[in-house]
DNA sequence: CTCCAGGGTAGTC
DNA sequence: GACTACCATGGA
């Protein structure tokens, strides 16, 4: 990783990078990027190019200086577009915060959240992965179940005296031991999710291209779902997150339950009715909404 | 000790 | 299609 370069990224209306860091670094211990000094450091492998981002802001654009090994004219390119894709840079949020300021319990988000962009996880099969750890246990197990996956079979790269992740590759988790992945404290069933997930993906039956040649959100979630420890959650998840989809609704979300009642925007968890009166008001901007409600469960630090 | 956490599957009716 | 038991494990 001898080989530096940098550029600027202009900052478009209603963004805020310190918002989207602040998302990124909440109460969490997330394995896959590093913060220090409002810089966001991330390890990257796009088309053989290895590269490590260190993303900050100055005056109204983004700084990225990238550390990288391989074509400097590819890096850049491919650097640029992720940044902007992961940030989610380049959409108007304008009509979504429109729709807030026309809700009474959710208008005060546009203040205290302004510029929060939808941060993305790029890597669907990190994205699918990261789902299926996540179900049905607290975030802060999850994040270090996540941890010591990523540990063991994924590659560390050192950047900056810190060592950056890539996440495993499907090769590698598809010849994972189920028992090596008990020792770390995953399910039984969980471990087999994730290895079989995995071998789907080390033979290309699924990847970002096989949905992407899906025409109808509908048959995006048939095909996610049809594989085993994927539900209907997950797949919302990672097409909101991955493929960027905006009818994206994770339903049943525990932390979207809570902050809806938190907001007192239904009776109870129940009220499945109440719900979708919500969503059809946010048609298009479904992903968002749920994004900013879950941004709504970390408070601010004063 | 109990209840819950950014669920899913398999079985039953 | 809806309801239910069960899975598994740490945190509060």
């Amino acid at each position: 990783m001898q080989k530096k370069t940098s550029f600027l990224i202009p900052v478009p209306e209603l963004f805020s990078f310190s918002e989207c860091l602040w998302f990124l670094n909440r109460d969490f211990d997330d394995c896959m990027h590093t913060i220090e000094d409002n810089t966001v450091l991330k390890a990257l492998s796009i088309d053989r190019n290895l590269m490590v981002l260190s993303v900050s802001e100055d005056i109204g654009q983004l700084k990225v200086e990238v550390a990288y090994t391989g074509n400097r004219a590819e890096v850049l390119l491919a650097a640029k577009s992720y940044i902007s894709g992961w940030l989610d840079m380049e959409r108007d949020i304008q009509p979504f915060y429109t729709l807030l300021q026309n809700q009474k319990k959710l208008a005060y988000m546009t203040e205290a959240y302004s510029g929060l962009r939808l941060i993305g996880i790029s890597d669907l099969f990190e994205a699918l992965c990261w789902s299926i750890i996540g179900q049905q246990i607290n975030l802060t197990f999850a994040y270090r179940l996540k941890r010591r996956l990523v540990g063991r079979f994924g590659t560390a790269i050192e950047a900056g005296g810190k060592a950056c992740f890539l996440f495993p590759k499907p090769e590698t988790l598809a010849e994972a031991d189920i028992t090596e992945l008990r020792e770390m404290q995953y399910s039984q069933k969980k471990a087999e999710y994730l290895i079989g997930l995995a071998g789907l993906f080390a033979k290309g039956e699924m990847n970002k291209a096989v949905l992407e040649n899906i025409s109808t959100f509908a048959g995006r979630q048939q095909a996610l779902t049809a594989i085993r420890g994927i539900g209907i959650w997950t797949a919302n998840y990672a097409l909101m997150k991955s493929m960027r989809m905006d009818e994206a609704i994770p339903y049943g979300d525990a932390g979207l339950l809570q902050a809806l009642v938190n907001h007192e925007l239904i009776k109870d968890r129940k009220d499945q009715a109440g719900i979708d009166r919500l969503f059809r008001k946010f048609k298009g901007w479904e992903s968002y909404l749920v994004f900013y409600l879950w941004r709504s469960l970390s408070h601010k630090p004063v």
